[in-house]
DNA sequence: TATGAATGAGAGTTCATTCAT
DNA sequence: GATGAATGAACTCTCATTCAT
């Protein structure tokens, strides 16, 4: 019999995942001390180190689960939406809207950071390719249910437009993580979008 | 009475940075330490601290040095180019052949790691945003000449499709350094220069 | 909820500065490397940098610690003693006796060295300065005692006899602490001693 | 035959000398780098090292120099003074003007570094305790030249006097060297002499 | 002889991780 | 489960000395 809840201890280890968030957005991954985390959490090292086997892992598993919500967030937004032009608009508005968020910001910076950082950890690599091929996997679906509905150009490789929205997406976030203008990232998505759209669409 | 030739010690400077440009591509700027340029240029730790003052230097140096020798191509280059259209072309081509090299694969993944790990050096930023300023300016007079010509569209903001420019190169970039699949790469940008120019030009 | 008590480390602490007064003494600060005291103290060079910040940071403590103590004794000593004679003599026989002892002829070792290390350091200065300061008033206030109960020449200045005092004190330590003679040091002290009180003294 | 005459190489030589009295005068022995000599003195590493084997030989030729410079001008000043008063009234004044000029200072602060640097360096103590009897005779052979004649008191011991002679001066010049305050010095060596003198004064 | 570029051992300090309490 | 003191390998940078020119 455990000594405390499992909901305890999800808890925990959500608060840990939170800090941790915070710190790598604000100084980096590996700027980022386990003592930044003990600070911001309030959370003892041994016990962060009970909820997790290294630092690497808090990284990883930040990933994942932000990974899972955005997902998560994604499905259920889609669900009522029944065109690919709506999914994408969607999609930009999140962009547009809801990565200006503080959290959100945080997180852009912590996924720019490990594609770098992943690049040249061969452990890393099989992890962070399944999470990028989720994402190809997501917009290429997006895409060919808006070629089978004749909303999107059916001369174009679904997966090579989800490769290059994914690449403008990480592009416009990288330049906002640095200079925090939030007007300029605003009129880029705008610009982004129009031109985005009117390629793929169909006609 | 010095005594080498103020070329010996350009030489020498240059292979450190380039040994620089090698680990720092290879393992990250934080990741890389002094011993492996010692390792990778044969020259000793001390004689690296006779040319640069600090690690951080040599990256700063690297980061001028290729930031400079961009211009210094694009100039040559763009003299016999006489339409704005001729010259983002040249730029395309230059991105989907050239910068498939080694060596200019890692010096993008070092350009990305500065995004990053600039963001958060206080001293580093206004470095980074000058350099910043200076691409968006190049490609903002391509599109302003482009728009007096007639060649581009002129409801466009100049600027504003500048930073859409290159935040498209660096996020597919940063995409292609991590998964460095070159055929995919290549196809992205075939079809990004499609999309950007056909959304840009004019009618 | 501390790990550990206050006086565990207060303990620990006090290990730490003992061993460095240790290695101070016998090889100057300069010359001691952190991992002697490591050695000596049998303490890990991470737990002594979790006492105090730098290696600068253990000898201005060390420093304190032991000027602190010199005030205690003296003023637990003199608060028995009624003259301005008695205090002097006191402080003579301590002189004579005490700083015999190896722990203490180390510290005047470092004391001495402090003169000439912190006479170039700028951000230490003021610390040593309000040390010297210390010591003079101490003196000087015995002297002030003593000529208003008639015991010593209303001349003479007290400032500068208390700063002649230490002047003695210091070149006398200074040149035992290089010698280690002891005899010839004691003689220096007994006809110092009555050199100095026969010039104070009244009449 | 040699390249370059013998009075070239030994003004070389005093010019090296005199720039490292310079630099360890006002930094120490220990934070002097060679550099801070070849800069000031403008001649090179590699010079330095034909006329010098190491930094340490340096400081013990300096020493060396500035030593046998002060019993040269000793000897020639005391040819004229025919009592043992007149040769200690004679030190004292050279105390009081001489040793405030910057390059008097200089050589003494670097004097008393060796009593410290020196009494942890096996290899030097035999050299810095012979320098040390040579001025502890020069003293002695005056204060008994004084006996004989009657000006000193006979019942002291000339070493022991000899002994607490230099004691206060080193004393005196330590503090000096470190506060800088030329009238305290010059006031705190008026009463010196007094003290000392009416001390040994016969009567 | 003179030069100054090159060397590399070694310094102070940091920090991910462990583990006794 | 929680704590935070302890550990020590690893890091950046320094500088006395050497040596090819």
């Amino acid at each position: 019999m455990p000594k405390v809840s499992a909901q305890y201890k999800e808890e925990k280890r959500n608060h840990i995942l939170e800090s941790a968030l915070k710190c790598f957005g604000e100084k980096g991954y590996q700027a980022t001390i386990i003592d930044d985390i003990v600070k911001d959490s309030n959370i003892s090292k041994g016990a962060i180190y009970n909820y997790f086997t290294s630092k690497e892992e808090i990284y990883l598993q930040l990933l994942k689960q932000r990974t899972d919500r955005f997902f998560e967030d994604m499905e259920q937004e889609n669900a009522s939406l029944t065109s690919a032009n709506a999914k994408l608009a969607n999609l930009f508005k999140r962009f547009k809207k809801q990565e200006l968020k503080e959290d959100d910001q945080q997180t852009m910076r912590v996924y720019i950071e490990f594609w770098l950082y992943g690049s040249r950890q061969d452990d890393l690599r099989s992890i962070l390719v399944a999470r990028y091929n989720r994402f190809i996997d997501f917009i290429e679906k997006i895409i060919v249910e808006g070629q089978s509905a004749g909303e999107i150009n059916k001369d174009l490789d679904p997966q090579n437009i989800s490769r290059i929205f994914w690449a403008v997406r990480d592009g416009n976030v990288l330049h906002y993580s640095f200079l925090g203008e939030e007007e300029q990232y605003r009129n880029a998505w705008d610009t982004i979008e129009e031109m985005f759209l009117s390629y793929v669409k169909n006609g």
